[in-house]
DNA sequence: CGTATCATTGACTATCGTCAATCTCTGTGG
DNA sequence: CCACAGAGATTGACGATAGTCAATGATACG
């Protein structure tokens, strides 16, 4: 009867009986929100925080010219803006990709759950990974040429996502345009569209408008040299029973 | 008789006579470094945390390919690598800018500084500060042209330096190679002098080996659209004297 | 002085962005 | 069942931005 948080809360640190119990009773009440819809503003007061359950969200950050930057991408089990712990004032917007199911938690609830020495050991790691993947991000841009970008992002997608049980097949749901692609890869429009022709003209990906097939992960991986380290994923689940051997 | 870590700290959370007694006690026994010197490396056990306590560093990661991405800078008063405190390895190198005096400390130490509550609500904001400005590093490089790259780096970096006292009339120490300002930006060297040489002309900059000079303050912000809140740098110090209105 | 490092330049090329048109798909209303 | 609208994907043509290569200056330091 484990939520995806405690899931992923064990995977980073040992939880005992009482901390299970804890987030147990506390993850709850979740609330479903539509495909692209906001989550949480630019600039508004962080009163809650949010946490994704199911589905997908993405951090963005808007610039005066009208442009966009999308700076991350959320996955369940994911806090949305841990720092609203904190920080007064959000300063990016929260959108949701798919469909998602979230949890809204008060500073408060957040906070009790953070006197439990294991549960802030683990919180303390997601926010460490979270930084860890900006800076991959910011390797990516920076010093990337945008194929073996765009092979990276689609790297880390798949790991990331097949962390969290929602990859089967290599094949995961990821309703994302292209334009969306562009302001998370730092790319325009019609550059993303060429460079993914090319990744499927090499056979290393299909895609279609709802989801992404890795046809060739060992191939994508070399081409772009990806390196799942920075993920800090933790110990792989110890219930796992999917994708054994071959 | 405070240190440049007490200082920050307490711009972030209201630290009680003990606490910066604690800090006071604790931060000791600095090692200078000289100029362009590693501290510690990517892929290496992390078995101490470093502060800066003066000068200045980088943090980089390094590609297979030989190019690398500078993806933070740290200035006095910054942890290099605080995750070292949960996570077992480094995974980006630090190194000096300038000389530089640095505190090792042991992650007993930093545990029982972080047992004082106010200590470690201030640590963590440090370490949500560090997570925004990778995501403003990720929106300058992913959506700025060039131009307005440079002139919103050298905002933040004039930004940073004054609230730690390193700005006198709009100048600050910052020996920085082309190369590296390149590496940091997402730029190659040559285009990085070009560009460089544009805001010189715009008189909005002058820059020799050594230091930066920041000749149009308002005009630089206004080109390149910065907007500090995403430094969270907190209340500005109630002892300060320096830069009183004229 | 000689050497090393960095800055600067020119010429050329490659990558990437912009604009505008067309195509495809999906869902809707009739 | 079909026409139509709208969103997103795709194309071509073109231009701008940025990278590469290689040579030349400038500067600092021993």
């Amino acid at each position: 009867m484990h939520n995806v948080l405690t899931r992923k809360l064990g995977r980073l640190a040992r939880l005992g009986p009482e901390d299970e119990a804890l987030l147990a009773s506390t993850i709850k009440d979740a609330k479903a929100v539509r495909a692209n819809q906001v989550i949480a503003n630019q600039g508004a007061a962080a009163f809650e925080i949010h946490l994704i359950l199911s589905g997908m969200a993405y951090r963005h950050k808007h610039l005066e010219d009208g442009t966009r930057q999308i700076v991350s991408f959320l996955m369940p089990g994911d806090f949305c803006d841990l720092d609203g712990l904190i920080l007064s004032e959000t300063e990016y917007t929260i959108s949701t990709l798919t469909a998602c199911t979230v949890v809204s938690l008060t500073r408060r609830t957040l906070l009790s759950l953070a006197e439990r020495p294991a549960i802030a050991h683990a919180l303390w790691l997601m926010e460490l990974a979270d930084a860890s993947i900006l800076r991959e991000s910011l390797v990516n841009i920076g010093r990337r040429r945008s194929d073996m970008r765009l092979a990276h992002f689609f790297c880390e997608m798949l790991t990331r996502l097949r962390s969290v049980g929602c990859v089967v097949d290599d094949r995961f749901d990821f309703p994302i345009t292209q334009t969306e692609l562009g302001d998370a890869l730092g790319l325009s429009t019609v550059h993303t569209n060429r460079i993914l022709q090319q990744l499927r003209d090499g056979d290393f990906i299909a895609v279609d408008r709802k989801s992404v097939t890795i046809l060739d992960v060992a191939g994508l991986k070399a081409f772009c040299g990806f390196n799942p380290d920075y993920l800090h994923l933790g110990r792989p689940p110890a219930t796992a029973g999917r994708h054994r051997g071959h």
